[in-house]
RNA sequence: GGCCCUAUCGUCUAAUGGUUAGGACACAAACUUUUCAAGUUUGGAAUCGGAGUUCGAUUCUCCGUAGGGCUGCCA
């Protein structure tokens, strides 16, 4: 059988990294068994979706490296073939147009609920075979004893009586499908083979197999994955913090978010591992059957171990930082987590500002911070090897050996921070001469 | 309310009818050190509850409980 999977984002929303991780495991699938993808945007909801949306869809995944095949869909340009199926459903009494106002809908519902009954539109209309109406349904049979089940290769047998599902909607019109509709259709003309996608999904399942059937067609192979979750335990909503993936980009590289969205839900053999190594690895039957917590702290983790790894020419164009010297970067990304904490280290290519008192270690009297500058503005040419040496000479001569008297002054007068990387470091990359305007320019400032 | 899904450290998870229930992140401590970072070592931390099956259940079954999803003329 041809392996076929669909990308199928709805443009009323930025790319949600819920749904994300649902196309990254179509990908994988699909990548592993030489599959095709198809890229259908859902709009049928023409209220709701709009391009700038679609086309932060298609950067974000563009972004992450997922690509598809063919062209680009859009179920707003294919009203067309859901009329010529909505034209046949209704000639064939397979559906009907319902003439239900809102609010009928409305008291129905809540005196079902108010009985305990489930809640499900039996339409009295369905015998009346109206020319039109406000919206056509599908006609389920509300007595039948029919159990519609489906074997769904992540959450196994799923069972739901055909007599609760009550008579759904999948048109406002011949030229306006609803999702159910719309989706069933596509799956069948685009010869779908695998419906992966994210367990909020499970209850439309029976309504689409309904569909399936009508127009005698086989079955697709469900595979229902699990949703990511908030830290609350609720699915991942705007709440919880950031769930586009635009959002990521400044901070996080693609292979780190790819990276850690594929653990949510899957256990590959190793925490860092290559979309290549995940394409070999993955087995649908392996994903998981319960919900994954987004956890920023993980993500974070495995984006530091990305940024240590980039070469120095990519670092500096991915963090947009140009000027920062390349014998610099191997320091800074050793203590990088997001891209952006760059400017943290923003004193390796121009002149720090801070306030004098912190040149202070520990008791230290300013004369004797200013002797220790001073002693350390001697060395500023010293060759690097040499350095450490004379600066623990410095501290021993006039410190006791207290080698911070001599180490923190200096390294707040070449970073202006009470956490930095080694001076000795610093001074390699700054260079004899801007080391040396650096303690010169700590010394007024702790004068004045 | 109805239907459906799920349940192992705080989080992601491993294991399997028999293990001291393992790892990763996070957290804490130690080492290193002028301060960070990195690194190394160590530590605390979990099988939702109750029945049943069994010589033995975290694992299998059932019943609870809890959480979640759906319940649209959204997708």
């Amino acid at each position: 059988m041809k392996i076929k999977v669909r990308f199928p984002p709805s443009p009323t929303g930025n790319l949600h990294v819920g749904t994300t991780r649902t196309m990254i495991y179509n990908w994988l699938f699909a990548k592993q068994n030489k599959g095709e993808i198809v890229m259908r945007l859902e709009d049928t909801d023409t209220e709701r979706s709009n391009k700038e949306f679609e086309a932060d869809i298609m950067n974000s995944l563009k972004w992450l490296g997922l690509d598809w095949d063919g062209p680009v869909y859009r179920q707003s340009e294919r009203t067309k073939l859901y009329r010529k199926y909505l034209e046949e459903f209704l000639v064939n009494k397979k559906a009907f147009w319902c003439n239900h106002s809102k609010e009928e809908l409305e008291v129905e519902n809540k005196n079902q609920i108010e009985a305990k009954e489930p809640p499900r539109h039996v339409c009295s209309h369905k015998q009346d075979n109206l020319e039109t109406g406000v919206v056509i349904r599908v006609s389920v049979d509300s007595n039948s004893d029919r159990t519609i089940s489906f074997n769904d290769r992540v959450k196994g047998k799923i069972e739901f009586k055909e007599s609760l599902l009550g008579d759904f909607a999948i048109a406002r019109n011949l030229d306006s499908a609803l999702y159910h509709f719309a989706v069933v259709i596509d799956d069948i003309d685009m010869e779908i083979s695998h419906i992966i996608r994210g367990d909020d999904h499970i209850s439309n399942t029976p309504k689409h197999i309904l569909i399936y059937e009508a127009l005698d067609k086989p079955l697709p192979i469900f595979a229902h994955i699990p949703l990511v979750l908030g830290t609350d335990r609720s699915k991942l909503s705007k709440r919880h913090g950031a769930t586009a993936v635009s959002a990521y980009k400044n901070d996080y590289l693609p292979e780190a978010l790819f990276n850690f969205l594929g653990f949510l839900g899957y256990t590959f053999s190793k925490d860092i591992i290559s979309k290549e190594e995940m394409v070999a690895e993955f087995e649908l039957e392996k994903v998981h059957q319960s919900g994954a917590v987004f956890d920023i702290k993980k993500l974070d983790w495995i984006n530091s171990q990305y940024i240590k790894k980039l070469p120095p020419e990519e670092f500096k164009k991915l963090a947009n930082v140009p000027e920062l010297p390349d014998e610099a970067v191997l320091i800074v990304t050793e203590r990088l987590e997001k891209l952006s904490d760059i400017q943290n280290f923003n004193y390796l290519w121009e002149k720090p500002k801070y306030e004098k008192d912190v040149l202070q270690w520990k008791e230290m009297k300013p004369e004797e911070i200013q002797n220790s500058l001073l002693q350390s503005s001697f060395c500023a040419g010293v060759e690097i090897k040499k350095l450490g040496s004379k600066l623990d000479e410095i501290a021993k001569d006039n410190f006791g050996g207290d080698r911070g008297a001599v180490y923190w002054p200096l390294r707040v007068a070449l970073s202006g921070k009470k956490k930095s990387p080694d001076p000795i470091e610093i001074i390699k990359i700054l260079g004899p001469k801007e080391t040396k305007e650096r303690i010169n320019e700590a010394k007024k400032k702790l004068e004045s």
